[in-house]
DNA sequence: GCCGTTTTCGGCCCGACTGTTTTCAGTCG
């Protein structure tokens, strides 16, 4: 068993204790030993052939008997009993917002309810308002809730949130009484899917803000509003939480609703260590409960409270609890690559094959927003589905990208076309065309569009023999998942990354914001191991060459530096690097 | 269940909001 999916029996045996009603600190220490066993570098199973689980922070004697069972046998008796006793449809109750695990113990021991339908029911019926600690509201509100998760998601992908987000911030930022304004959650951080949205505004007027806030247009329902925090659900289903605080608090609780949690959790435990407490209102000198201001530790900035915290500055993206503590408190962060530093994508498409807009077009659009170059890698003649070139079509594009280019060079144009291909990773890590051709192209993307549900052997095996192709730059899209869609299929992304360290091939990070694939944490291992990144968009339309933005906004997740990416380089270093592999000297420059 | 320059027992991050509680428990983030 690996360590995401120990992870996840140790995280659903802290639900089902919860469940039962045991001691919170319990649950706490299972879910604590969860992330730490997600975090590890070291491989699982290693660890516990040479009996060194005890090394972890979180993991005690129980918990490593636990996982040590767990990794040998495949198997765990204490949660296969512990599963037994809890009916599974209290798990799906527990998803019904404002239904915790109190509440739905009172509602199985009192009502023996033990599914969502039969919780439905009795609502109806009348019979949960009479429950101690329940009452007509509350009965109201589960089937509210039971109707909202019928109708709507409860993550969203990250442009989704972002395109909700960013008319509110427009309306806030207008707004007479904002003084300061942002995005804060898990939208600031990048993460690749979203539960809801914060915003954090600071003013002399809280309630005359809030207010504004729940009249928006797009909202469609407040969920709850009070002296400084006001829910909403925006059109779409998404959530969206206003904080107001003043002014000398912004900094403060922009922190603490950018999160995560667990990034939070160690903050305030550095803060009382040094005898101070960190809530949303403040540093203060103080270990009671105060927001007295002649105890405030004043900070006008995040910087600054990282600063009383001894820690160098950490950008939002990396506030993961996931390693950023440890760099932190000994030297800067590695400073990231920011999304101006790109000069152009190197997997995108044309009308070619599936994609909209002629090359000329194609050149003249991404010239106007200030790429130098842009590959054009349609798709290679498997892919029947999006009108894959054959090899004679494929010719006549690559005449055709030079006719453009010479075009734009006798126009004086400081933007060029790059010819390439998608080549498909047939079985057994074949290529849909031969080396001779894939010689004649500047890029070579390689990917796999079929056969996802071969063994994670195969997988693996096809993706590093493509790898180990002289003419292949760079892998496309590793895992093929699409999210809140389609899982990974199953691919030991470790090993291909091994391989691509050395055969000196570069790993895609698809800006597509249905894939975002290479996931952000695999970047920590690809960086360790001299692996570079190419950020491409994937474009299919000329629209897309703004997930630029969003890729970048993923690889500073994954804690990647211009250094580590490979299409910041100008066009005459790029060509320098796309030569690298072939001739196989200093191929990761 | 974990952890420890106040400790091997007694803590474990913190506060807003809601509803049903006449002073607070549960949930959420």
């Amino acid at each position: 068993m690996d360590k995401e999916q120990v992870g996840e029996v140790l995280a659903e045996i802290a639900v089902l204790l919860e469940l039962k009603g045991e001691n919170p600190f319990k649950s706490r220490a299972y879910i604590n030993g969860a992330r730490a066993i997600e975090m590890l570098s070291a491989p699982l199973g290693q660890l516990v052939a040479e009996d060194r689980l005890g090394e972890v922070k979180g993991l005690g004697a129980a918990l490593q008997q636990k996982i040590g069972e767990l990794v040998r046998t495949g198997r765990l008796g204490y949660y296969e009993d512990l599963k037994a006793s809890v009916p599974p449809g209290l798990l799906e109750m527990l998803k019904i917002p404002g239904l915790g695990p109190k509440k739905v113990k009172a509602l199985h021991d009192h009502l023996g309810l033990e599914s969502v339908e039969a919780l439905e029911k009795a609502c109806r019926e009348g019979l949960v308002a009479d429950v101690a600690g329940f009452g007509d509201k509350t009965q109201i509100r589960i089937l509210e809730g039971i109707a909202f998760q019928k109708t709507h998601a409860s993550r969203h992908l990250y442009i989704d949130a972002l395109e909700a987000a960013e008319p509110v911030m427009e309306a806030l930022r207008g707004h007479p009484d904002v003084i300061r304004c942002a995005l804060a959650g898990s939208s600031r951080r990048h993460k690749e899917v979203i539960g809801d949205i914060d915003f954090v505004v600071s003013s002399k007027a809280p309630s005359n803000v809030l207010d504004f806030f729940a009249s928006l247009p797009s909202v469609e329902k407040v969920l709850a509003k009070g002296e400084t925090k006001t829910s909403v659900i925006l059109a779409g289903g998404l959530q969206a939480d206003l904080r107001v605080v003043a002014d000398a608090e912004f900094a403060f609780a922009l922190a603490y609703f950018t999160g995560s949690k667990e990034h939070n959790i160690v903050m305030r435990q550095r803060a009382i260590e040094r005898g101070l407490r960190l809530n949303e209102y403040g540093l203060f000198r103080s270990t009671e409960e105060t927001r007295d201001p002649a105890l405030r530790v004043g900070c006008s900035t995040e910087l600054e409270i990282f600063q009383q915290l001894g820690l160098h500055y950490v950008p939002p993206e990396l506030r993961e609890d996931r390693g950023e503590f440890a760099i932190a408190e000994k030297e800067p962060l590695p400073r990231l690559i920011e999304w101006t530093d790109l000069r152009g994508s190197l997997h995108n498409h044309s009308v070619w094959s599936d994609g909209r807009g002629s090359l000329e077009e194609i050149a003249h659009q991404m010239l106007e927003i200030g790429c130098a170059y842009w590959a054009i890698t349609d798709h290679s003649k498997s892919s029947f589905q999006a009108n894959g070139l054959d090899p004679a079509r494929l010719r006549a594009q690559i005449i055709e990208v030079r006719r453009v280019n010479e075009k734009l060079a006798a126009e004086g144009c400081d933007f060029r076309l790059l010819t390439g291909s998608e080549v498909d990773i047939l079985n057994e890590g074949r290529l849909d065309y031969d080396d001779e051709l894939l010689a004649e192209l500047d890029v070579v993307v390689a990917s796999i569009h079929s056969g996802f549900s071969q063994t994670e052997t195969e997988l693996t095996t096809r993706l590093i023999r493509a790898a180990e192709n002289p003419y292949v730059h760079m892998l496309g899209h590793l895992t093929g998942r699409l999210l809140l869609e389609r899982d990974a299929y199953k691919v030991n992304q470790e090993a291909v990354i091994d391989a691509c360290a050395e055969t000196g091939t570069w790993i895609e990070l698809n800006a597509n914001p249905h894939r975002f694939d290479m996931d952000w944490r695999q970047w920590a291992y690809a960086r360790s191991k001299g692996v570079r990144c190419v950020i491409n968009c994937d474009a299919h339309r000329f629209e897309h060459a703004g997930y630029l933005r969003l890729g970048a906004g993923i690889a500073r997740k994954g804690g990647l530096t211009k250094g580590d990416v490979v299409n910041v380089l100008a066009l005459g270093d790029l060509r320098k690097a796309l030569a690298g592999k072939r001739s196989r000297k200093n191929p990761n420059p």
